[in-house]
DNA sequence: CCGTACATGTAATTCGTTACATGATTTC
DNA sequence: GAAATCATGTAACGAATTACATGTACGG
């Protein structure tokens, strides 16, 4: 019944491949953010955390043209905390929606909500496809099963949302 | 760019009509559940918060074949602070999916995963019907729709999990 | 000169989760 | 006798949000 914490989301990132902060957000934020969130805030303290708690090893990369940055790999620890997370039961998907609260109580005009959403998801879903489309060739399949997810809970809502309108306008021009 | 707070949902709900603590429980996790979050360790602590920073009242009510109970009634501060949440942005919705965190890592098999994703929503799509169509008569239109984009939204994820079951059926015996 | 990509962090606070605690009454 | 409904709470802890802080390099 526990919730889906940042530390299982970055040790799972890292069990593949050890990454940077920074490439760890990036992952967060592009590719997985449809399904998980994540910012600097939660990242960094974390990591830092982690490797305390010796889940992780960094090392420092020396750059010259670009800032200096740390690679963290995942070590013993880390791999069993992962097994854990792995067998441990799958939490319940999490839903939250301002959007849904303000048009259930009324309290802003429905109408307005939805063109708002319409705008909303629209730019989520081109985001999507620009992050995705491209690398569509080289995805595991279980990454392309998500993005396709994804895709079409997406897609679901705009249809949804625009069927509203139509009904809508037809309501209003009989 | 704020997230949606326990108190903005809990004085919303109590712009309509004076609730108890309980009745926002229920509320909040049969009728607004799909969308929105609250336990007990959330709703009460908020309840006595709100009350003693002035923006609900309580009074008890005596019950002889039930447990005594509070109302909580919306004063003036309260009232004001609904309208700064009406005016203010709308936050974006969250998604977060243990499942298809797991999917995309390929942590876990895909099949199992996806079968107990169905099992999950099917629940949840069953308790949501389950606690709408009766009342359904009754709605206001911005009820309505909350429960029609969320029953959509079900019925298309388990459209699409069910798709995939299929063609990984048909790919074994081809 | 401006914005964006690269890169790492901290600090404060709020906030919520998780779990526990209690207890009456009704219904099966 | 057990389970569900009604009803209210607390306590500890962990975790994340929000915002701030800093700096280089490069393209337009």
């Amino acid at each position: 019944m526990t919730m889906l914490k940042g530390k299982d989301i970055i040790l799972s990132l890292l069990y593949k491949e050890p990454l940077t902060g920074y490439e760890i957000m990036e992952r967060i934020q592009n590719r997985l953010g449809y399904f998980v969130e994540g910012s600097t805030g939660m990242i960094y303290p974390a990591l830092k955390k982690l490797e305390k708690e010796g889940f992780i090893t960094s090392e420092e990369i020396i750059q010259h043209d670009k800032p200096n940055k740390k690679r963290y790999t995942i070590c013993e620890n880390g791999r069993k905390s992962v097994q854990d997370y792995i067998e441990s039961p799958i939490s319940q998907d999490k839903f939250i929606s301002d959007f849904l609260l303000r048009a259930y109580l009324e309290t802003n005009p429905i109408k307005e909500l939805v063109t708002h959403e319409i705008d909303q998801i629209t730019k989520k879903l081109a985001k999507l496809i620009a992050d995705n489309e491209a690398v569509i060739a080289d995805m595991a399949a279980g990454q392309l099963f998500a993005y396709e997810f994804g895709k079409n809970m997406y897609q679901t809502q705009l249809n949804f949302l625009h069927r509203y309108l139509e009904t809508e306008i037809r309501r209003n021009n009989p």
